[in-house]
DNA sequence: CGATAAAATACCATATAAGATATTTAAGTA
DNA sequence: TACTTAAATATCTTATATGGTATTTTATCG
């Protein structure tokens, strides 16, 4: 995944909404601004790092950081005045109900996929227009081939995921939503005109599966099945994720099956009727 | 773990620290309300529940809950004015550095102890004060033991993990520690005697594990080794809990060497020098 | 150990966000 | 289609949380 998006936490559309609006309560808004800023740093940050990234007055600040603190959000590290995100964080972040259930129903399937494979499994699912990775079982590979957990993407076309829900949409919503974002080529292999892409969600609807080859990232390939619930709606996607070493053009196949295979079951588990 | 504690959300100390501290972002304070109830609530919340619950004026709850939908912190569910907690949170609470890295650790060798004991296998530490619930396996007994991910606990005496870490401290953080809290009877076989319980924490330190015989639910038991990181600090605990039924009295050596063998493995993961 | 720099606390005037009131929109029901 | 209920938006005044400025605390370094 691009480093542009890597920071994760970002709205693809956060760009536009800026700041300052009329209905919302403005030091909320900064201390969300806060907490993604520490989320997204790698290491702890002083108040005057914050202070400088931020534009917030400095006793206000100081007032959220206070707030955020008591409240568990945010922890005082080691070294006085400085922060980093609370565990406080793992328990919400933990109370997203049906992403949880299929998350805990899944992992037991992915775990079996990962070592009968040896690559890196994945569990996404898309919530308001962005794709999540709900859940990652990492691969012998030791390559990190996607972001951390719970990161958003907004680029459907350019990943497998991407693709099953494109091809899962009725026709108008399908294009609303490409219109919005466009088909940004993200590597030189992503599919930037239409008709082509079209082309490759039939393939999708046809083969039960999605396929991905360094669309998102060169020297990476995908494939990817879609889970089902009880009511049949779409829930989610597993997915094999590779590099082209370990994943080459002849194991598309093979790899497809085995993904829709385990969505099946993992179908099951979600209360799926045949 | 008895229900009180079940919404987890709470820390031990919240019942104290009663609003309206001067030093805080009141705004930040409610929006926080407002995110721990939703996500201690089973269902979606509407306005006027949360109204109820909260007693934020309306004006001021429809702002705060605009923040945060247009945040992603909190989704509007499908009936109109329906909320619940927003998929922002999961990334947020996987951004948690160096517990992550345990966990990321530990994993593996958790999913090896599971497959050879097929019981409930638990990665718990300790976050300011409270003992937290980092990664869980569920065993196949179906019974569920702990509570959800990221749950806090503030009863170091009547848990497994509790009796390590206090074994770790030196006396007067000990007795600092259990003074604040004191040794309720969560169980009937809660050791509520100090002398008994400074007898416990020396067989702990002479085992290497620690422990828990009802203490905490009544018909489980578990046991607990600790696990060291790089530095050689207690970094966390790795255990398996079961029901008295598939955990008799006779097995806790067994399992007690278990845990320790499993632990040292992921101290050295982590590493841990020896 | 004294000097320096940064964080935390204290205080207070004022800009501003909060909250009461009223209006519009939406959903559910008869 | 009209009726009912609740949510969302809009408007405006005042209380209040904000953000200056100054002070105290804490840590770091020569």
């Amino acid at each position: 995944m691009p480093s542009r998006s890597a920071s994760g936490t970002g709205n693809a559309l956060t760009i536009f909404m800026n700041k300052k609006n009329p209905a919302h309560a403005p030091a909320v808004d900064r201390a969300l601004d806060v907490i993604e800023l520490l989320a997204a740093s790698e290491r702890e940050l002083s108040l005057s790092e914050i202070l400088a990234m931020l534009d917030i007055p400095r006793q206000s600040l100081i007032r959220i950081l206070n707030t955020l603190c008591d409240r568990g959000i945010v922890d005082r590290a080691q070294q006085r005045g400085y922060y980093r995100p609370g565990m406080k964080l793992l328990h919400l972040g933990n109370s997203i109900q049906d992403k949880i259930k299929l998350r805990s129903v899944a992992r037991p399937y992915m775990q079996e996929l990962a070592q009968e494979t040896h690559k890196t499994i994945e569990l996404s699912t898309l919530d308001r227009d962005q794709l999540v990775l709900i859940e990652q079982i990492e691969g012998t590979e030791g390559v990190r081939l996607y972001t951390r957990i719970g990161s958003a993407y907004p680029y459907l076309h350019a990943v497998a995921v991407g693709k099953i829900y494109l091809a899962h949409m009725d026709e108008e919503k399908r294009h609303k939503v490409l219109e919005k974002i466009g088909l940004p080529a993200v590597t030189e292999y992503t599919i930037v005109d239409m008709k082509e892409l079209e082309e490759d969600l039939s393939r999708v609807r046809e083969n039960g599966y999605a396929f991905e080859d360094q669309e998102l990232r060169k020297g990476v390939r995908r494939v990817v099945a879609p889970i089902y619930d009880y009511r049949n709606d779409l829930a989610g996607c597993i997915g094999i994720a590779a590099t082209v070493f370990s994943f080459e053009l002849k194991d598309r196949e093979r790899f497809g099956q085995m993904v829709k295979e385990t969505a099946a079951r993992i179908s099951s588990g979600m209360g799926k009727k045949k």
